[in-house]
DNA sequence: CGAAAGTTGTTTGTCAGGCAACAAGTAATT
DNA sequence: AATTACTTGTTGCCTGACAAACAACTTTCG
């Protein structure tokens, strides 16, 4: 492609690199059903018969994709600014999902594609996404626990099921926005964020009379 | 098919039906793109030609499938016992939701898969999805409206924000069950009506000291 | 050094299978 | 007999897969 001299492994990696970046465009439009392998290799700038060379077959690309996407959220996980464990961290990770630049949607839409093909009954790749969902769980998970530790949320909240409805709730918009932009995502993170400080912060509970 | 004698509009009106549940199905396991035209004639034991004959083509097939699903859906709604407007219904449609046959579990994975397949960006279908899921939105918001009214739920709840976070909520969750169905969703159930209960109730909010 | 031989990476040629679509035929109903 | 429902035959296109050619890089050895 370039005239400079690579290594063989540079010249590689950049070539896998730049097929899975037009992989994750692809699946982002059309899902990985409708991906033509031709069209990946041609759209990273390189021949047809490329992707299917580098990854052996559809299926691998696809796997490839998975991995890379996950990856991908995990890192950013770990670079969104540090925050107190806790409330605090689960707070800053929610606004941080709902205030996106393009680039970032394009691969929540392209994972949001391969979480459902992977729930379909017959996806042979159910148990990595399983695996993947698990580690995103833990996230909240694990700041739940942090803050009932901290006496900061209440005791009462089972964090399991706490983290499963918060990511699902995160995932759940997100699809409704991907059908509706019109959709105003400030108005459903504050609504959202009212909801866990309504449910995560200790309070005495006095109903009012009527 | 069988032996007895049925009027035309019979006949062909049960074909119908038989094709659209075969497709229902094979759309819940596979999705809509690894669906093939012949298959579903097979499925519902007419010939391989049925569907397209019948439908048009695929699109006309995929069309008709929706429809259907989003009918079941909002049969089901107004089929559930009727509650009380407002939090009460809310409460209700959440349980039923949770508590489900799998024949329903198959319309719901069906349904995500649509409307995932709906929601990427060069799906012709879009519109007809985002209408869909603007119906079902309707239904918590009008809710949402009357418990407002009723003052059974606090003022400064945002009816559209809110119901698009449960029926976000309820999707996301399910997502997550089909990829791993050790999830205990009894216990998802009471931690969503606990988290409703705590939003959606007027009480006087009271840190507690620390 | 530097060119030939070897290795790794990329492209092009080709093929077989699967599929949607349509047309022409057969069966059921009127 | 005529109309409507369904089936079977056929075609052409798309796509994944693989093999063989070609190009870039690396190693070996004079």
């Amino acid at each position: 492609m370039s005239s400079v001299r690579r290594t063989q492994a540079k010249r590689r990696e950049e070539a896998e690199q730049r097929l899975l970046a037009a992989a994750l465009n692809i699946v982002a439009q059309r899902g990985s059903a409708r991906l033509t392998l031709a069209e990946v290799g041609i759209a990273a700038g390189y021949s047809r018969g490329l992707p299917a060379q580098r990854f052996g077959n559809k299926a691998g690309l696809m796997r490839a994709l998975t991995q890379e996407i996950g990856q991908r959220f995990s890192e950013a996980l770990l670079a969104a600014p540090q925050r107190k464990p806790g409330l605090d961290a689960i707070r800053g990770n929610i606004s941080v999902y709902f205030s996106r630049t393009d680039a970032q949607w394009t691969h929540t839409r392209a994972l949001l594609a391969l979480l459902v093909e992977g729930a379909m009954e017959e996806a042979p790749m159910r148990e990595d996404f399983a695996a993947y969902n698990r580690s995103a769980l833990s996230f909240f998970e694990h700041h739940i626990r942090a803050g009932i530790r901290n006496e900061e949320i209440p005791a009462e909240v089972d964090p399991a099921a706490m983290a499963l409805l918060i990511l699902g709730a995160l995932r759940g918009t997100m699809l409704q926005w991907f059908l509706d932009d019109r959709i105003d995502l400030a108005r459903i993170r504050d609504q959202m964020l009212k909801i866990i400080d309504n449910t995560l912060t200790q309070q005495r509970k006095v109903n009012v009379p009527a």
